[in-house]
DNA sequence: TCACTTCAGTTATAGCATGTAACTGAAGTG
DNA sequence: CACTTCAGTTACATGCTATAACTGAAGTGA
């Protein structure tokens, strides 16, 4: 944001990578990942072929950055969400507003949460991004006062926060505890427990597998959510 | 099973295809779906591109019969559970068989339940197959008296099971119940509640997004089932 | 102002993929 | 033994990724 225009050319630059990478994401919500063509796009804004190349080393460069801003959007669609209310109607509002990112983009979603671009994974930098999304539910945790079956999970969770520094700092910095706080490894269990069950409905969804099916997630992933707030004893 | 052999032609045929199959399974275990190239799978096989379109019409006709037979072995695995003990016993039972399969080859795994291939899209069949894998968990559900908290879906359940005869004849088979018989409906929603939990945690453990996470899916997944155990007051 | 650099964009080309067409020859069939 | 069926071939059309070598205009410093 500080530099946003430093010369003519940056900012051209800039432009027209944007460009790319919107008839990217128009591509890929219209065909799948296979319809995003480097040949076919540069045709679409006006140059030929090889220019891209240019702007992005090459096709996997440009997905990867489709998966890093998408992951930043549902970052910021998560976050935007407001905790004001606390308890399990937060972590409702959270789950609702990640259900609703990923069906306004279903394409986006899958890419970022589905099958990895074969050649393409980047496990260090996608644990970050997924450790954005996460943040919040962190915070809604924080007040969870597990039941006994939760122990074990607890537990690796404390672990986790003691050998590892930065997730010792991601929790602080959502929770505002300490790594060895009880309540530190009590969110740290609740968002992680809160993420592959929204991943699981939300991830059928996106990919078709509920039509013809009666339930509607709609229904469900509250209803699960309502199950994980209670293993909780969220207020 | 009856016609294996039918002419020692068809027999030829069938085991061409099945190599073909065999080493379509294996490019994509290696290297991802785009590593599933026709050219290449003739060559290690010894015979001249364009031969291969004599056994599959093309690339995704080949690829959506990978799909069935993973559904099939999917739901094989499943189905070879043995539901003895009943109640959670078995739905643990179930979720890790279910859990294993998946883990044992994951790009198959995500090629049927991540993200759809582009073209190929076959609602109606691919429901059909999540049907057969999902029969087990009727079984155990069918027993099931869930908490209060769950019966908005409960009710969704049973209208559905009132306008489908097909589900209603699905249901039958794994729990013995009639359509119109309460535990039918707790069956169902037991299905659709465990299905996307368990994909949930397989569904990003197989497509690599648990590394780095403290956390072992081997010791969340059980805890989810437990709590949805607990939910349908299983024994 | 003018040589010099930087860089967007071009055409040409290599390589590999899917898929079709037309041909060849051997295995099955009445 | 004529005839059909069909696996497999080569040749080719098309479309994609990616590299190489060239062109020319926009920026840059003395």
């Amino acid at each position: 944001m500080a530099d946003r225009a430093r010369t003519p050319r940056e900012r051209y630059r800039e432009q027209t990578r944007g460009e790319i990478k919107r008839s990217a994401v128009r591509r890929l919500a219209e065909g799948g990942v296979e319809n995003v063509a480097l040949l076919r796009i540069a045709k679409e804004i006006g140059l030929s072929g090889p220019a891209l190349y240019r702007y992005f080393g090459s096709r996997d460069e440009l997905l990867a950055e489709l998966v890093t801003d998408a992951y930043q959007a549902l970052a910021d669609a998560v976050r935007a969400v407001d905790l004001g209310g606390g308890g399990r109607a937060s972590l409702q509002a959270l789950a609702a507003a990640y259900r609703a990112w990923a069906l306004a983009q279903p394409h986006l979603y899958l890419l970022i949460q589905g099958t990895p671009v074969p050649g393409f994974e980047a496990p260090a930098e996608t644990v970050e991004r997924a450790r954005a999304v996460l943040g919040p539910f962190l915070t809604v945790f924080a007040e969870g006062r597990p039941t006994p079956a939760l122990e074990p999970l607890v537990a690796e969770s404390a672990a986790w926060l003691r050998e590892d520094a930065a997730v010792a700092a991601w929790v602080e910095r959502w929770t505002g505890l300490a790594a060895d706080a009880p309540g530190a490894a009590v969110a740290l269990t609740g968002a992680v427990t809160a993420w592959p069950q929204t991943h699981g409905v939300v991830g059928l969804e996106a990919a078709g597998q509920f039509t013809g099916m009666g339930q509607r997630p709609a229904t469900l992933l509250p209803l699960q959510m309502n199950l994980l707030a209670d293993a909780f004893r969220l207020p």
